[in-house]
DNA sequence: CGGATTTGACCAGCGC
DNA sequence: GCGCTGGTCAAATCCG
């Protein structure tokens, strides 16, 4: 299955350099940044502005190279997962036999689950359900990488729910604590989250989310509340695939919100819908869009 | 003062 | 049965 041909490794808000150029000629850019400045631009403004240009050219470049690099990964990701799937489909014992982790922990790294490793041994499985009414198998979960300022050394992920952290404890296969939260709205909202710093790379969280929301978003309730700058982690269309998002918070955080949002969808199982409706709410939503207008004309005068 | 966060204690599952 | 580990609880503390 080749997912890399369906993955659009750019979400179209219109906040993309890229985009920017390939829906723009050039030189109508050129145009419309200056059409945009005062008329009587001096000298040196135009300097700035070609400048600025410059800067959008080269920025694009980097952009095409990385949506390039990101393709590649995702072609390498996709071979490599279906020769897994293939691997795991000859070889169900070994997989089963292998695992050495909990079950809840099982679960939550994406192996199979017991009930999906078709084995003959019907009894076992039963009388697991039977010891464990709370068999999480029906609970979806899925996975969230976020990559954050190395600096930052908080183990919050904002994606628009308000969760409430009730527990922190270091596991041992990871240095850095793992972070328990639990959703605002319970008890009737069952859903929990972990954040975890990734072991390979310390600037990226991994939040893993387990169940799915009986409420509506907060933005969708209250459309006034502040930062909204995350992505739903896509738990309607949770499965036992456990969907992989992958979001780069790197410098959202250090000028204004949002404007630097690069949402990386890696699981191809997420409907392009519902990448559709993230797009839309952002590009609805009236902060995100002041936000928007504020980094644009902040980084025109800042170069001019 | 009320809600959120922190953190040590406790519990349950699992392997030996 | 015991120890290890992950997950949760709840009292203490913090903060707006």
């Amino acid at each position: 299955m080749d997912y890399s041909s369906r993955i659009n490794t750019s979400l179209d808000l219109n906040i993309n350099p890229h985009r920017l150029h390939e829906e723009l000629p050039k030189k109508e850019v050129e145009h419309n940044f200056f059409s945009l400045g005062v008329k009587k631009s001096s000298v040196k403004e135009q300097q700035s502005s070609s400048a600025l240009v410059e800067e959008l050219k080269r920025v694009s470049a980097e952009n095409k190279k990385l949506t390039e690099m990101l393709t590649e990964m995702c072609e390498n990701y996709n071979s490599m997962r279906s020769n897994l799937m293939e691997y795991m489909r000859k070889n169900p014992d070994k997989e089963q036999s292998s695992s050495k982790k909990r079950k809840s922990e099982s679960s939550f790294n994406n192996s199979a689950p017991k009930s999906m490793n078709g084995n003959s041994e019907s009894s076992s499985t039963d009388e697991e359900s039977c010891k464990k009414p709370k068999e999480d198998i029906k609970t979806p979960f899925s996975k969230v990488y976020v990559r954050t300022e190395a600096s930052d050394t908080g183990l919050i992920v904002k994606d628009g729910y308000q969760w409430r952290k009730y527990g922190q404890k270091v596991t041992r296969d990871n240095p850095s604590p793992r972070a328990y939260f639990k959703c605002s709205f319970a008890p009737s909202c069952p859903v929990k989250k972990k954040v975890q710093r990734s072991v390979d790379d310390q600037s990226v969280l991994v939040a893993t989310y387990e169940g799915e929301h009986n409420h509506p978003h907060p933005s969708q309730m209250e459309p006034t509340a502040g930062s909204n700058r995350g992505v739903t982690p896509c738990s309607g269309s949770l499965s036992s695939s456990a969907p992989t998002v992958t979001l780069d918070w790197t410098k959202s955080k250090s000028s204004t919100d949002s404007k630097n949002i690069t949402p990386k969808m890696e699981a191809p199982q997420i409907p392009q819908v519902l990448v559709e409706q993230m797009a839309t709410s952002l590009t609805k939503d009236p902060n995100f869009r002041a936000a928007l207008v504020a980094a644009i004309s902040g980084k025109m005068l800042h170069n001019n």
